[in-house]
DNA sequence: CCTGGTTATATAAAATTTTATATAGCGTTT
DNA sequence: AAACGCTATATAAAATTTTATATAACCAGG
């Protein structure tokens, strides 16, 4: 289904900004008077005056400055204000339009703000994103240990100093994105024995293989078919060969996994 | 100034969605039937189900299944669909809440999407968050170079995979966010000769320190104000001391910057 | 088979929003 | 001093939205 969106923003149970007074403010700009900015507006004068009007005084200071008089009988321009009121409102209707995008997907949680924010559109290099909850915060270390019970049960651990810590407001319960560069995922059979204890270690499934001209893309499916992505180089010793459904393990150290929060 | 957000989703330029809508459909879930609901919602009867039927048609699927007759003379329950309706609008009134208020910040740029988005309420463990454009993508390395310049003026490099750049759609003159953790940004004497040519070096004036127990945070004043935050482990050897107002260079390795961009 | 409270449907009335129209005042330009 | 084309303001009319009211149909349960 195709969704426009409509965006008001009031103030005192009044509409300050809704679509229509959008448009007339745009003609305004254009046309630069309220009645040659009404009639391409599609709307009457005193509706466009009242509109107008109802702005200046719930902005507290002008949208439109107006002049009376003078050469042409006078006109109206756009503030700076208003100027600004308009690039907001557009920026406004970008991030909605991505939000509903995000929003129709069928992937995304609808029980977690965070899981809509991060597929919002904002793609980063790391190519691995895990939603969960913290579980437990080691304060005592030099390097701050977070560990996140991801949605499929799986635990990771991350280590960020304590000051970011402090900065994300990280506690337990609270829910947060791990990014985790593909290129820093190891992955081992599944049977092998740990190398590094202090890794995260994930097991799961190869679901796939896409070779490339310096790296192979891995992917495999944790617990819950949470997708997960490894990048191996192709330069150096070649590397053990796996195969599609064989079970592995991946690693990846924890001061490698950035986490991010909401507010 | 404090704005109400109202959000109407419209499909064919009929309002499929909007808040009094909503209201009426967490009154019927509420009440189990149009008419109670419709009147919990302080709305006609008629307007409920012109409502409701105007919904379920948009649709193509209903939100709200009705019964006639039986005990109680029948009554109204959401669907599956309608509740998950429900927590869409919810969490786009949240998003858009997050997003007007980003938008308030005076430090945001009305004219970078991507500044917005970056600041609306997704806090990273990575510190510094630097806007700029691709100036300059070399494909031929193992590793994809990527020349960011900021917006200050400066330029970065950062080492991504050739897999990740094609992900970004990485392209000169695209917006990208730098992410950089602070524990990554080592500081060094302006005048002190390079010491590794790959390094990023950026030049500005330490303006602030903030003395923790194990890290001590110093905060640098780049070309036009830019921040930048390094954190120094007070653990080892103890660092070289620096003064307020001292022109320094903090430098970073270009593998250790994580690009992020919209769409 | 009757009852109760609902859905379903229609029509008229009321309320609200928007337009149409008219007029006064303004200040530069001619 | 007159003209011009606008702002500023008011009132009535038109259009649209919402409510009020009425009535038929429905069907499990007493």
């Amino acid at each position: 289904m195709e969704l426009d969106i409509l965006l008001t923003l009031q103030t005192a149970g009044r509409d300050f900004i809704n679509p229509k007074r959008i448009r007339l403010l745009e003609q305004i700009r254009e046309q630069g008077s309220i009645s040659r900015g009404a009639k391409a507006a599609g709307v009457s004068y005193k509706f466009a005056w009242d509109a107008v009007a109802d702005m200046n005084a719930l902005a507290g200071r002008p949208l439109v400055s107006r002049e009376t008089g003078g050469k042409g009988g006078g006109g109206a321009r756009l503030t700076g204000y208003g100027e600004r009121l308009l690039n907001i409102y557009r920026l406004l209707n970008q991030i909605e339009a991505m939000a509903v995008a995000a929003v129709q997907d069928e992937r995304v949680s609808l029980d977690s703000l965070l899981s809509v924010v991060s597929r919002m559109g904002l793609q980063t290099s790391a190519r691995n994103q895990l939603i969960g909850r913290v579980e437990q915060l080691n304060p005592n270390d030099i390097s701050h240990k977070v560990s996140v019970r991801l949605e499929n049960g799986d635990l990771i651990h991350a280590d960020i100093t304590e000051r970011s810590a402090r900065r994300l407001k990280l506690e337990t319960g609270k829910e947060v994105l791990a990014l985790v560069k593909a290129p820093w995922v190891q992955l081992a059979c599944a049977s092998e024995a740990p190398s590094e204890a202090r890794d995260n270690r994930l097991y799961g499934t190869l679901v796939g293989i896409d070779q490339g001209a310096e790296f192979d893309e891995y992917r495999i499916a944790l617990a819950g078919d949470e997708p997960l992505c490894a990048l191996v180089s192709r330069i150096g010793p070649p590397a053990t060969s796996f195969r599609i459904g064989e079970p592995l393990v991946a690693r990846f150290a924890p001061d490698q996994v950035i986490l991010a929060t909401l507010e």
